[in-house]
DNA sequence: GTCTATACGACGATAGAC
DNA sequence: GTCTATCGTCGTATAGAC
């Protein structure tokens, strides 16, 4: 693999892990056994211009990986539930969470710059997007699917947050047991 | 006021804002024209002591208001709606979100220790055991309710988390239109 | 109890050799 | 394209005067 991508792996990880602020340059490299020049040299405008590219790549693994778990599953609580119990098991697995989420980026927010909200509202976006279709497959109207898709991407998000504040994947879990009340035809 | 309760005053709605490493004790004391003299004095750990009396503080704060609302009002859904609105309301006049919140702070834990880590469980734990009593008043079984309050939980903090990425405050207002699903009988 | 001055390290970023 | 060496700034924390 080229140093380019490399560091942005690595990188990614990093920043999901422990936030923009919580990870140094100095960090990164080490990881990457790569020196300050090259870093520089990949990205002329440093550690922001290192961030935003990292929440790009972020944005289309979790975009392609989301869809495909959305194709393999008739239905939108199926799938949600699937893609809810792969985090969780990565959570108790490893002690960390890595996919489907930018919280701890963007959270830090009020001290970052729009460049970077933007890049973290894109993600958001499509993860939503893709719940949507999937709920209007299933024979939600418009409005309902749109609301339920936020919904749906708000408790994942927020149940994240519960998983590292409290060391257990027991909030994820307990979330797509609570997901078909939800999702019951009204 | 002592000087003691400005600093965590102000503080504490700096580390909510732009999270613990978005702020620098420089600008806390700033905020409160007071010198690291008298922050070393009241606060001899340093910005980890700060940081963790603020989340004491935030804690009975929270609740306390909580507490309120919830007596306000007759049912849960009435409740958890008007805390939403409370807080989307506060999001569209002054662009910042400070109630019911410690997302900023728990999202960089990666890079922090277990006793920050403990302080923030603690206040996520005490909204979700106000939100449970009155499940339980409501009628819900002792399952139900610890099921639902955990996802009235999470479904917040990720509003509010959706709320600072889109810069608006309709993902939080949406989901209390959501909400009555979710909190229909069964 | 509050102040100023300062120590010391880590940070992001740059310069220039190879 | 990658390296090492270095700069300037800002971070937290401390020392000592008042």
């Amino acid at each position: 693999m080229d140093t380019k991508s490399l560091i942005i792996e690595k990188a990614t990880k990093l920043f999901q892990q422990k936030g923009y602020l919580g990870v140094g340059l100095s960090e990164i490299l080490k990881s990457c056994n790569v020196s300050k020049g090259a870093l520089y040299h990949h990205f002329p405008n440093g550690k922001e211009e290192l961030l935003i590219v990292c929440l790009q790549s972020l944005n289309e693994a979790i975009t392609k990986d989301m869809e495909t778990i959305f194709q393999h599953h008739s239905s939108t609580l199926m799938a949600t539930q699937a893609a809810i119990e792969k985090l969780a098991d990565q959570f108790d697995e490893e002690g960390k969470i890595t996919g489907y989420t930018f919280s701890s980026i963007v959270s830090e927010m009020g001290a970052l710059n729009e460049a970077v909200r933007n890049a973290c509202a894109s993600p958001f976006t499509r993860m939503q997007e893709i719940y949507n279709n999937k709920l209007v497959e299933d024979g939600f109207s418009n409005d309902m699917a749109h609301s339920m898709a936020l919904m749906l991407t708000a408790a994942i998000e927020g149940g994240i947050l519960l998983c590292l504040t409290h060391k257990t994947s027991n909030p994820l879990r307990t979330i797509s047991q609570v997901l078909p009340i939800l999702m019951k035809e009204s």
